[in-house]
DNA sequence: TGAATATTGATAGTAAAACTATCATAAAAA
DNA sequence: TTTTTATGATAGTTTTACTATCAATATTCA
């Protein structure tokens, strides 16, 4: 049975159980007032939480609905987290830090830049997580659902400035980084890595969206393929930074 | 004096009093409850609006301080809308109405697809901006910022199948439209006319909103010129549709 | 001109959201 | 065993989001 820890280049990702996938990720102290690992409460508030914001999207979701559904109390999940602004990049957070760490883990050991991208941007869109096992804590794909329709909200607020500064915001940066970087690698006349890696994860989850609710946005409103979102992924990044 | 009418393929303008840049925008029925262009109070409503959400955020913002700037009373906004979200759709909606004009007036007599669309690029990030008159009405450099920073607000929410439905995306929709039809004239062959689109409509904002924000997102932190998300998109453009 | 209609302002009120505070009990740590 | 800590139960405040009612004032129109 394998079971190890990864030391990494990874600031966040602290362990790791391979075989079950289950992953210990080192959140900011910034994002929560208790740490919710450290309970069955907290885990409670993650795990549901999940559910709960796919289902009713964050604008309507509510402590009190929550507490309804894990039979605590608004008091008690609020002993966790100040607001649930600050859940919602707690549970973004996570997403970064664990897809920085598939990415890293995925692409070990290969050399060439390029297949690193096409790997990186197959993960951006989870293309790959038929095969990735549920987490009995979180459960991805539907934390990938919540990234799509509801990580946008985590900075386009009048509060950036001061999240920013709490560091809230590391792990997209990081992960925005690490892409810039293999891409500069590929190329490194190119004068936009970081926009170019930030306009490859934005569009993995606005094309996505489109898809699937403004269809006439996209051209891949008939399939409905995430595959189709791959090849137009692929087509943006590689035409941008190949050299003629 | 000139002053006359403009008979575009233009669904939503109806007037236009080029001069003094006052433009008459014809807006989808569903998005109010009595048509704020008709009154004082109703212009009052959109002018100071605008200039609220920009202030505090959509969040934070809110019918009674609005009310409480103009005057007027909450219940009296609520005469003309339903409630703040669809208020915002109504400005955003105008926004794509009036920038879609702009871009058909300044590409008027452009036979050169490659020519019109860097000029589409240079109003989408709103760099000719400094030779625009103000409307009275409508700040339109303000209405840009709330673009940037409410703009996906509009459809990232539970409501977006209904308020498709009711078309209010319509002017967003034309305007991608728009811009996939000459990016398809420019190369028939290009497989993503539409995604592509709507990447360089999101990224105008969100490089925009990086760069001034969370500015290491970006490669535009230092100087934080929009004249380099111009070249920034401009590269993206025509890298993806360029015919090696 | 006078009556009907529409628009606004003023006021009041409700339900839910977003918190904060207090106290008792149960479980875990010292 | 004592102390600390975590949770549950309860109650309360402020703000937001909205609805309802009525009077005053314009505006329309017959």
């Amino acid at each position: 049975m394998l079971n190890y820890l990864i030391f990494v280049s990874l600031h966040n990702i602290i362990e790791s159980n391979c075989m079950d996938i289950q992953i210990q990720i080192k959140m900011n102290k910034a994002l929560y007032l208790r740490d919710p690992m450290d309970s069955d409460l907290g885990k409670n508030i993650i795990s549901h939480s999940i559910l709960m914001i796919d289902e009713y999207g964050f604008e309507s979701f509510t402590f009190k609905k929550l507490a309804q559904k894990i039979e605590s109390t608004e008091a008690g999940i609020y002993r966790y987290f100040e607001n649930k602004h600050r859940l919602l990049i707690y549970l973004l957070d996570w997403y970064w830090s664990w897809l920085e760490y598939l990415i890293i883990f995925k692409t070990n050991n290969i050399d060439d830049p390029s297949l690193q991208l096409k790997i990186i941007i197959e993960i951006l869109t989870l293309d790959t997580f038929k095969e990735i096992k549920e987490d009995q804590l979180i459960d991805y794909k539907i934390l990938h659902q919540i990234v799509i329709s509801e990580g946008s909200k985590a900075f386009l607020t009048k509060n950036v400035e001061l999240d920013n500064k709490q560091q809230l915001f590391k792990p997209y940066k990081d992960l925005c980084r690490h892409i810039a970087g293999i891409i500069s690698e590929f190329n490194p006349g190119y004068p936009f890595p970081r926009s170019l890696a930030t306009t490859i994860i934005e569009m993995s989850h606005y094309q996505n969206f489109f898809m699937n609710n403004l269809p006439s946005l996209t051209d891949f409103g008939e399939e409905k393929d995430v595959q189709a979102i791959n090849q137009f992924l692929i087509n943006l990044l590689f035409s941008s930074i190949t050299k003629q």
